[in-house]
DNA sequence: CTCCAGGGATGAT
DNA sequence: ATCATCCATGGA
């Protein structure tokens, strides 16, 4: 109770107290971007967000065709990834029902360019746990074992690094709400961090053969792999497909269609959607998702009260 | 309370 | 090569 008051005292503090720079963004949603699911850190703060982009702490905010940021143009340009030409990427999206109405619901997304450890790990816990809890894993690891920085009032934390993790245990990390993903994410920061493994030089495989590569880590399927793919080395046609996905491509594009493995779903994304497969993926989520759970609260009302029973 | 979630690894057909 | 099970956790 006191902390939520004194959180938006802060918040109201903060925005005032943090010089903003004004960043040209037409056709940028910076609150559909950061609520998409593709990221999990951001926090509501005044009329913005708080976050890390990379080691540096920022404080962004929504503008009239422009982003307001605490940070450098620089920085926060290339990593909300302004120089997106989104016009021409919706317009390679496939033309039909499904698709037109996420292109219009999600009008401003953009696919943002996350540093590559933060993301592979961040994903390699979100196996079969909601965005919400994602999120609090997200917090708790930078908490526990990242740095603290400042922006204007506010203190939050980064990323841990893979080094930190991998000198960190099972044990510990597994009071991060983790559950049985501590032991992957540990085996997998120790690759990392003994120099088995190097993200950033990766850049530069194909798409067949970074995929490969990154499926070779614990913890990392097809799934997380095609995410770290698309947010985090620029990959715009990596689709990944998870349950929500799923769920859309059987009900929209294949009704009433038995036998369908994943196999013959991965080969007709890969077709149909295109070069920037990953962004109409991304839109198809986020549309699907928002929608879903704006018809369970509509409904909520006119169920019966529980109890009854 | 039950249900389910931005899955992956493993072992059985 | 496909398919079934198990794995922890907590918000809705």
């Amino acid at each position: 109770m006191m902390s939520i008051l004194g959180d938006r005292i802060f918040a109201r503090r903060k925005s005032s107290s943090v010089h903003l720079t004004k960043i040209p963004a037409p056709d940028f949603d910076l609150a559909m971007t950061l609520d998409s699911g593709q990221v999990f850190h951001w926090e509501k703060s005044g009329h913005g967000f708080v976050g890390t982009i990379g080691e540096q702490a920022v404080y962004v905010e929504q503008g009239r065709n422009s982003l307001l940021s605490s940070c450098g143009k620089q920085l926060a340009g290339h990593y909300f990834a302004l120089d997106h030409p989104l016009a021409e990427i919706c317009a390679s999206f496939p033309n039909d029902l499904t698709m037109n109405a996420a292109r219009k619901f999600c009008r401003g997304l953009r696919i943002i360019r996350q540093p590559k450890w933060e993301c592979l790990a961040t994903f390699i816990c979100s196996s079969m746990k909601q965005v919400a809890h994602i999120r609090q894993i997200s917090k708790k690891l930078r908490e526990r074992f990242g740095e603290p920085r400042n922006v204007g009032d506010w203190v939050i934390h980064t990323f841990p690094s893979a080094e930190r993790i991998a000198a960190s245990s099972e044990n510990e990390l597994r009071k991060c709400a983790l559950g049985y993903r501590a032991k992957n994410l540990l085996a997998t920061a120790r690759l990392i961090a003994r120099g088995d493994v190097d993200l950033e030089k990766m850049s530069i495989l194909s798409d067949v053969d970074l995929r490969a590569r990154l499926c070779e880590l614990p913890g990392v399927g097809a799934k997380v792999a095609n995410c770290v793919m698309l947010f985090a080395y620029e990959r715009l046609r990596a689709f990944p497909i998870d349950v929500w996905i799923e769920r859309v491509l059987r009900e929209k594009y294949f009704p009433r269609e038995r036998r369908l493995n994943a196999a013959r779903l991965r080969a007709f994304t890969e077709k149909y959607f295109g070069e920037h497969g990953g962004y109409a993926q991304q839109y198809l989520f986020h549309h699907a998702r928002m929608s879903k759970t704006k018809i369970e609260r509509k409904s909520r009302g006119f169920v019966t009260p529980s109890g009854v029973r």
